[in-house]
DNA sequence: ACTACTTTGTAGCCCATGGCAACATTCTCT
DNA sequence: AGAGAATGTTGCCATGGGCTACAAAGTAGT
């Protein structure tokens, strides 16, 4: 544990990344509304101007959370399908629950990740959400090359795909049915989806 | 227009309704982070403390604006149905563009209908949301019946339906892809639904 | 009508927050 | 060593939410 009276030098040396730290656990906890800057300083120990040396404004903290979020969606999709070995449906399953899991566990975090409300130079944030939406793209493509679905757009029916468990974890989310529903709404989903692109035979 | 001289009576008569006018405004043209209850008390024409009459916080208000938005869901697509005709999959057409048209023009507000923060007793605002989703299992009933669907639980199809339908939205507000894309979304997620769930012969 | 009660709006306060500016300390580079 | 850039601090202001006490207007019982 850390000793409370240890000397903090006056230069923190790693702010950014402890003030995202804090952030990240205190929306969690707490949920965006109740994200204050100024919290945040206390609770690193720093004074209540310091973050503003970071993140021009709070927004600026928001997106740079959503930022993050959409790198740790995208390493949580790798691992999935890391681990889901060679069969096509199985990778498909793979992703999709470790999509909706990840959104259910972080669901604030994926409310800022697809709000609406990006600042005009909110740029980073979308391309740091290129890099889950091509893994999903080139899933698509590996399936098609293995005959496991019909020709079309990979980009646009990995798009699909993704707004479907977006979708479901906003309605899981959202209190608007159980979260007991998650496995059978992402199992539907997943039938779906490989029903619906099944090569004509 | 209406005299600023005009002597309001102590009494407003309609405050809350004005209230939740101006506040679906506000929140149009400036996102819900930017609508305080103050501004809109301003806006009306009455004390700051008044909107505490009608709405115990700020966070009541904003539940307002979703249980309202969800009936004003329902009856956009109430009203797209009404006029789809007999055909299922132009009735599926129907629903399904109006969802997302909706929903991107409402930005803003689809995001205070399915935001995870509602408050404990934000009942009303699940309650409110029974009516589209029960409305979209309807909608899947009648193609089973018609046999154009196949067999399978009727709110979770639709539920997923209406999941794919919230997920292009989110993804186009979120300007993860440009709105030109959204009809070609719309239409790839119907072809899957419908064939997805075509019946097997 | 008169009175009592309730509803609805007002005025004024406190406090937390975001954002700014001026100043201080440390780092870095030459 | 010294200049300038980074980074942190202190202090200020305006805004907004939420509270309490008060005022005006409706409503009901008599």
């Amino acid at each position: 544990m850390s000793d409370p009276n240890e000397e903090r030098p006056y230069h923190h040396g790693n702010l950014r990344a402890v003030l995202l730290d804090a952030a990240d656990r205190c929306l969690r906890e707490r949920g965006a509304d109740q994200l204050s800057l100024r919290d945040l300083a206390r609770e690193v120990g720093v004074s209540h101007a310091a973050p503003r040396r970071h993140f021009s404004d709070r927004q600026a903290l928001l997106d740079a959370l959503a930022e993050s979020g959409f790198a740790q969606l995208d390493t949580a999709l790798r691992t999935a399908l890391a681990g889901a070995g060679e069969d096509f449906p199985a990778r498909v399953r793979g992703a999709t629950t470790a999509y909706t899991r990840f959104a259910t566990e972080n669901a604030a975090l994926l409310e800022l990740m697809y709000s609406s409300k990006h600042r005009p130079g909110a740029t980073r944030v979308i391309e740091a959400a290129e890099a889950p939406f091509g893994l999903m793209a080139d899933l698509i493509e590996q399936g098609q090359d293995e005959g496991a679905l019909r020709a079309g757009d990979p980009e646009r029916i990995g798009l699909v795909l993704f707004a479907t468990l977006q979708g479901i974890a906003s309605i899981i989310n959202g209190n608007f049915v159980g979260p007991d529903m998650l496995d059978a709404l992402v199992e539907t989903a997943v039938e779906q989806f490989l029903s619906g692109n099944r090569p004509v035979e």
